[in-house]
DNA sequence: TAGAATACCTACTCATGAGTATGATGGAGC
DNA sequence: GCTCCATCATACTCATGAGTAGGTATTCTA
């Protein structure tokens, strides 16, 4: 473990952002902030293959051929560690907010903007830190703090909605309860959504757009009559 | 089990659904399944108030003010019992289906009859345990049988969706996405629901299903030209 | 080249909580 | 009265995992 020696990766042909910058690397070099990432990276990766109570810290400094106390040395405990992967995830999110603030289209090309990027940061590896960082694992003054960032972004969806409604972009609704719609729908991405999907996290999200500026109901004219009679729903009765 | 002795409160004035039927009267009734009950959905009112592993047994058992010893009495371990909360919770949304089975009325009609009685069963107190029965803390035998019943909700709304494409009640579209999209939009009401709302399950679900149905795209033929130069948003340029 | 940091490891402590062994109590049936 | 069984409590065991104490090696600085 102890390599003195020039290392001749020094001008970065790091290959994947996942490799582990110890071994990696042979001889250490003290670039903390590369190295607390990768700290945060494989923990928002064990919470999300594991959940966060059944990740250790063990676990963590194991993916990262270390040991605990080596992580322990980039952080200062695990509620703060989930608290960093929330915070990376939400920067992606409150970053799409700042984009498309200056925009002059209609805000609903604006919030649809927004969910795209929403649905990007769900599907990432901090999408399930996002969504799963709870009062309840937390201590108090770290709860609030993760509840003023939410309340933040719900609140800029509504206000999205609300312009949207006013500029004529938007069909009158209740901005509450459609923000709660159109956030659980890209919340619970981070739920079932798996790397390796045939679908990016961008095309997730765009799908999703679609449906919710559509509607279920058919939009032409042709409202076709509820044919119903055409099922064969009579069998046995009972 | 072998309750000889007509029970008083045979035919229920059960006063609230919350009290605990031990020290509600002190002589020992045997009703097994009466207890058992209570101790599955006090599990679940703990569950989701605190989590499942910030949840300790002794917890459960202080709120019915008994000891851990006697939970395990009515419950074989933890996990079986938020396994039968879970399933206490799925229970609502099978009905659901099974109650729209043989109706007569276009899919999109018994779509959305379902996703009320599903928002209303995310609503309750087994909200939260049917949404965050993880496979991660569940053994593998438990969580296939979780992830069974799941599925069977997921493409029980799947195939009313693409009824629903077929009898033209509803707007073509991925049946898989949409489904999702809509499941994931109610399950997220189990993560900020809290009794004492001002709206009922029931009632934030009709507002979702009427969100879903219309969408945000304005359907007034009117149109309204985007009249984005309205806006005021030149200020400060960085 | 001698400290002084820096970065990391070995080997602990210690609290928590799941699950259990064992025994007490009290009603039911004879 | 005695016995059986259902019900529940006391008082444990035991594994796990967060967090730490203290030491070692390597690199930086003077």
């Amino acid at each position: 473990m102890n390599s003195r020696r020039a290392s001749p990766l020094q001008a970065g042909k790091l290959p994947a952002a996942s490799a582990s910058p110890w071994r990696a690397s042979r001889e250490r070099r003290r670039d903390r902030e590369v190295k607390r990432e990768a700290v945060i990276r494989a923990a928002a990766r064990a919470f999300n293959h594991k959940g966060y109570h059944n990740t250790s810290l063990d676990d963590i400094a194991a993916t990262l051929e270390v040991t605990k106390p080596t992580v322990y040395y980039y952080v200062s405990n695990k509620e703060q560690l989930l608290f960093q992967c929330f915070l990376a995830g939400v920067e992606q999110i409150r970053a799409a907010f700042r984009e498309v603030k200056d925009l002059e289209a209609p805000a609903r090309e604006r919030l649809k903007a927004v969910l795209r990027h929403y649905g990007e940061a769900m599907a990432s590896e901090f999408g399930w830190c996002m969504v799963r960082a709870e009062d309840q694992d937390l201590s108090p003054a770290m709860s609030r703090h993760i509840k003023a960032l939410k309340s933040e972004i719900d609140q800029g969806i509504r206000r999205l909605i609300r312009e949207g409604i006013q500029d004529g972009s938007i069909e009158p609704c209740d901005p509450k309860m459609t923000a709660f719609a159109l956030a659980g729908a890209l919340n619970w991405i981070a739920h079932w959504y798996r790397e390796n999907q045939s679908l990016t996290g961008a095309e997730i999200a765009s799908a999703f757009v679609t449906i919710f500026e559509g509607g279920l109901r058919p939009r032409s004219a042709s409202q076709v009559a509820p044919r119903a009679p055409l099922r064969r729903r009579v069998r046995i009765a009972r």
